[in-house]
DNA sequence: GCTTTCACTCAACGAGCGTAGAGTGAAGCG
DNA sequence: CGCTTCACTCTACGCTCGTTGAGTGAAAGC
């Protein structure tokens, strides 16, 4: 169907490698965790050598990081300022369409030691951001059940594929989450 | 200090030392997941040769089994009567001590097909049970949710080992969660 | 058109893995 | 005491992995 080909300049072959190649290996480091997705099979994937793949990233770690580093740079917009309600859209995002790269770090979070140190860092510096602006006792406690309860729900969703979370609309699992924060972030024990 | 040594017959210190490889695998299974616990470092942790651990437990895929079953079997009372309270307790219990076969299952539930088949399974039962006592729209949804959140602050105090999750004793966790979940399991959205 | 560049492949390495079979030496038993 | 049993070790296999360095052939530059 597209098998018309505009002659791609050197140049341009070599970018467009180089992104199949990252798609590729951002789609199994998701799948199957850093240690399942084998450079080999990333480059078989991409249909390219295996050796094309280390001498355009280094090495396996560091593909990884390339592909996990789209995530950090769009997944911050930070104004903090009705910030629990930027949660709540946070999560929304994550639960209709999870970024793929998010998706390498979640799967490899427990397993991955680079990527647990990471992804610890990443929520101590939410639990000290939102428990900042909760009031009452125990922020930062609270602040820790509200994100770890949105990580299992996505993990629920999109890592263990569960049916009920799988097929409900974003907005019906946060119209039903909310009230249920509330408790957290009210301070009303 | 215990030097003293009641000399063993040959089947007690059989016993003993599959007992010991069996417990150095639950360790050393929990601490890395299935994949980066390996048949030679968990002989080398019991002292012993790797071939004896094969001798003993045939691969080790089935000496995974085999630490995640003492798992099942203590994991299930199963009344059911009052049974979002008995969720409750058994997330106490799960946050006082996670019984240490589970935090192998945990750990590899995102990377290892079987141990992630299993766990879905698992859920979902729960899920079936759960909502089959809940009132109103979407129970299915709403148990999952809260089975999920459940998961998440486990995963939160046990595998991410999250500071104030680790700190905290687990009747203050229950006592903040309460209400939360409280919101999912009474019709009144 | 000749030379240089460079995207890409080939073949191989060393290491670590799960696993198998033959061996060993002390405990158990007559 | 001698034979048997068996808990345990030794050695090695085949495989897959990440990674490397030498090649190759077509595009680019002069």
């Amino acid at each position: 169907m597209s098998t018309e080909e505009p002659p791609l300049s050197r140049a341009e072959r070599r970018r467009s490698t180089e992104k199949r190649i990252l798609n590729v290996a951002r789609q199994l480091f998701g799948e199957l965790g850093y240690d399942r997705a084998t450079i080999r099979g990333i480059a078989k994937a991409a249909q390219v050598d295996p050796a094309l793949v280390m001498q355009y990233f280094d090495s396996k770690e560091n593909l990884f990081r390339q592909v996990v580093r789209l995530d950090a740079a769009q997944s911050a917009p930070e104004t903090a300022d009705p910030l629990i309600a930027q949660l709540m859209a946070g999560l929304g995002v994550k639960l209709a369409g999870m970024p793929a790269p998010s998706l390498a770090m979640l799967r490899s979070m427990l397993t991955h030691p680079d990527t647990a140190a990471e992804m610890r860092e990443t929520f101590d510096r939410q639990i000290k951001q939102v428990s900042a602006v909760l009031e009452g006792d125990d922020a930062e406690l609270r602040a820790a059940l509200l994100i770890m309860a949105h990580l299992g729900v996505v993990v629920g969703k999109h890592l263990l594929e569960l049916e009920p979370l799988r097929d409900t609309r974003p907005e019906r699992i946060i119209e039903l989450l909310d009230p249920c924060f509330k408790t957290l972030t009210d301070p009303a024990s």
